[in-house]
DNA sequence: TTGTAATGCTATGGATAATAGCAACATGAT
DNA sequence: ATCATGTTGCTATTATCCATAGCATTACAA
């Protein structure tokens, strides 16, 4: 009882709401449809979005790289940067007979200003709706579950 | 230069881990992941455990209503009730002509037992992860992201 | 130079989830 | 009692994301 007491603010039809990796699920659930609908103006996937961002200032990343760091796989690379080539996006620049750094096209530059934005009144929206409190301790936490 | 100081453990490489979506997202995956793991030796998928500990000591609840609470939509609670069924691990009773409760089975019973155990290791192997500072954050900061 | 590993790619399959539609039934208002 | 409306459980289909396996080419190190 007096657990159920403590836990603020869960869900009272929903006895899973005190349960960490229940609402982590949940959470990331909510937020990438949110983003989703934020980022579709921009004719942009979370994924590309994430691509966008990473190669940001630097002009020799691979896509093997890219992946790495994103986690996502080689073989998932080829259409989403598929995808960005043939918007505009991004170019390719050869740095062997093998591979090819991702860099920013022209159009890219415009389509980062405007990410930019989004992600920032994103990312302030996020944190707006957790009381004040617990704000500083979300990103520490959340990084400690998934970085090795 | 300062930001980046103050974000504490962020990935060197990866300037996307202050980010509270991305961390988010990454998070969330890495848990699911481990969570199947675990749920595997017990024949059981991530949902099909959420639906497990939804009924707990409940006999009236129809699979409209859990899916609602689990927002799990009706088409796909078919396949997902089918599979307990056919696990031995649910039942159905009839409320109506129309509705039937979902309740658990002698052998799901069982299952829930092991289930338990698994979950309470589980939820206290992730919150071990995290830095005792932040722990008791994480719930209420993800169920404001989510809660409506 | 030769074995090993990495790159970029194709092809494919699994799992999840979203949509539309349907017959049967419940419910509340008239 | 009846009638409009909403709900239930389901079929069927589709989109999307993600994982695996395999392949030709190239880089790299012993």
């Amino acid at each position: 009882m007096i657990a159920i007491v403590n836990s603020e603010r869960c869900n009272l039809d929903n006895p899973l709401s005190a349960l960490p990796g229940y609402t982590l699920r949940r959470a990331a659930h909510a937020m990438m449809a949110e983003l989703g609908l934020r980022l579709a103006p921009l004719g942009l996937r979370v994924a590309d979005a994430s691509v966008l961002l990473l190669i940001e200032g630097r002009a020799d990343m691979t896509s093997a790289e890219i992946g790495r760091i994103l986690d996502i796989q080689r073989a998932n690379m080829v259409p989403l940067l598929a995808r960005l080539e043939a918007a505009g996006l991004i170019e390719r620049r050869a740095l062997n007979r093998k591979s090819q750094a991702i860099v920013l096209a022209a159009a890219g530059k415009a389509a980062q200003d405007r990410l930019h934005r989004v992600i920032a009144q994103f990312e302030a929206d996020l944190l707006a709706r957790i009381a004040p409190e617990h704000r500083a301790h979300l990103v520490p936490a959340l990084n400690a579950l998934w970085t090795p």
